[in-house]
RNA sequence: CCUCCCUUCGUCUAGCGGUUAGGACAUCGCCUCUUCAGGGCGAAGACACGAGUUCGAAUCUCGUAGGGAGCACCA
């Protein structure tokens, strides 16, 4: 069995400090991806360890958005701060072996000695002072170090980057646990990786500087590395590195903003990963295909433009009964009520391949919910003009007649109305869209009558000829 | 300053020593058409730069430039 197909065992280790955004996402769904496509598991844990910034509602802001994007848990979740005795036992381990120590150095010493580093243009980092310290000052409580190797150099195998080495004399006695007997996150994710058994960390390449003190921690407790392979990070549109400014920061704001879970999996996965010339992926298909080793190495924009036509691919093509879920929470949202009219199936099928998100679809739907205030002056003004009265009469007179209404028999009626007329279709397609719309802008014409329904098609055609009369008296 | 990482069309990417450098999104044009969409066809558009290695380099090596990350009792 070669490194690409063993079942891998790895994680997702968010920190509550605020929800899941895009980028984390992203790397939730490689290690997904990755434990999925090898038969592995796929843990989640929560590095709370942070009591300043933890907090219980971004541990729900997570979890719901998993839950949307379906990125199941094997195990979990795990939370750091259930796990302290834990950290306490294997620092005590550490100590005893002299492979830690305390260090009382005061904030005041640590912030003059980065000073002076950065005034010598050198890099700043601890000096040992507390290493091999005689007799413990009274009355301070003490953090722990980790004793770094000073000779050496730390290599791994890293399974996007490649072959990666760092020199132990770039590192310095990192602190293990604070004052407060709280981990930190360097020592704590090697305690928590090593008792479960992670054989692949999958995570920001903003850790790669961080993985060989990790190494280091490992080796002292006597444990063999897990492998690493580190992503990329995604970027704004605008090149820059992601934040609140460019809009939705949760993946949940992107649910909000109209767009289904399958096509934000497809998207994000095709960010950095590819296979061969294909855009488009089931997620069957990606567990199928994706491999760790296809992830590139280069950070990329996030693209709304390519997510929007993916979008419209999936509310076209997709999964039916994932879209219906989509789009029934979006009526709620925007206060429309199914009841008052189509069945969503049949809004979904005619209006899918109309928009680019489930927003849109909804807002160029509520004519056939709700009544419409006012019809649109442009649109009035071009097509509510008194040569449209006559076709317009003519056709409510058909439509009033019409059993079956349905969009063969509508289509039937209109094209039989504008022959008796001699006219053309355009001739009273148009007035009669706006007649029932409000505005100029619908699906086909005869699906228009079908979604709008009998009774109303038939009171919207006679306030369009009220309309007309009124205007023509008008002038 | 230092250490580490990155660099193919505007964007996402294919490419693993020999290709007219391929695809997708976006853009532009034409066609289809009862509106808006959609669909079809087509156009334009990239190997950051400089040296090597080689018969031959987008591909290998070294520099340069530009970007990013790290240097916390944050993760």
């Amino acid at each position: 069995m070669t490194d690409s197909d063993r079942p891998i065992r790895t994680r997702f280790a968010p920190s509550p400090t605020g929800f899941l955004h895009i980028g984390g996402a992203r790397t939730a769904l490689f290690a997904w991806l990755a434990a999925r496509a090898t038969g592995g598991q796929f843990i989640l844990r929560v590095e709370d360890t942070d009591r300043e910034r933890s907090t219980q509602e971004s541990v729900k802001a997570i979890l719901d958005g998993m839950a949307w994007l379906a990125l199941d848990h094997d195990e979990g979740p795990f939370y750091q701060s259930d796990r302290l005795a834990r950290y306490r036992q294997v620092v005590d381990q550490l100590l005893a072996e002299g492979k830690a120590y305390r260090c009382y150095c005061s904030k005041e010493r640590l912030e003059k000695l980065r000073e002076e580093a950065m005034a010598a243009g050198e890099k700043p980092r601890y000096d040992g002072h507390c290493r091999d310290l005689e007799d413990a000052p009274e009355g301070i409580q003490p953090v722990i170090r980790f004793r770094n190797p000073d000779e050496g150099t730390v290599v791994f195998e890293d399974r996007v980057r490649g072959r990666i080495e760092i020199a132990n004399s770039e590192l310095d006695d990192l602190v293990i646990m604070r004052g407060d007997g709280m981990p930190t996150y360097n020592f704590a994710v090697v305690v928590d990786d090593m008792d479960m058994t992670i054989n692949l960390v999958i995570r920001g390449d903003d850790h790669i500087n961080n993985t060989p003190r990790q190494i280091n921690i490992y080796k002292a407790l006597g444990a063999e590395p897990p492998q690493f392979a580190h992503v990329p990070m995604i970027l704004g549109d605008d090149g820059a590195r992601l934040s609140k400014r460019h809009g939705a920061v949760s993946v949940l704001a992107w649910r909000e903003m109209g767009y289904v879970p399958e096509a934000l999996i497809n998207y994000l996965a095709r960010l950095g990963w590819s296979h061969g010339d294909r855009e488009v992926f089931s997620r069957q298909e990606l567990i199928e295909l994706f491999k760790i080793e296809d992830v590139n190495r280069k950070a990329s924009r996030f693209d709304t433009e390519k997510l929007n036509w993916l979008n419209q691919h999936y509310l076209r093509e997709g999964a039916a009964e994932q879209n219906l879920v989509e789009l029934a929470w979006h009526m709620d949202r925007a206060g429309l009520d199914a009841v008052n009219g189509p069945a969503l199936a049949d809004l979904l099928s005619v209006q899918s391949d109309r928009v680019e998100t489930l927003v849109e679809l909804v807002e160029q739907s509520r004519p056939f919910y709700t009544d419409f205030e006012e019809i649109e002056p442009g649109a009035a003004k071009k097509h509510l003009r008194p040569v449209a009265a006559e076709p317009l009469a003519a056709l409510r007179a058909r439509l009033a007649t019409v059993e079956d209404w349905q969009p063969d028999a509508l289509q039937a009626a209109v094209q039989a109305t504008a022959d008796a007329l001699e006219i053309g279709f355009g001739k009273i397609g148009m007035p009669l869209r706006v007649a029932l719309m409000g505005h100029g802008q619908s699906p086909a014409i005869n699906q228009t009558l079908w979604l709008v329904g009998q009774e109303r098609s038939l009171k919207r055609i006679d306030q369009a000829l009220a309309f007309i009369e009124a205007r023509q008296s008008a002038s």
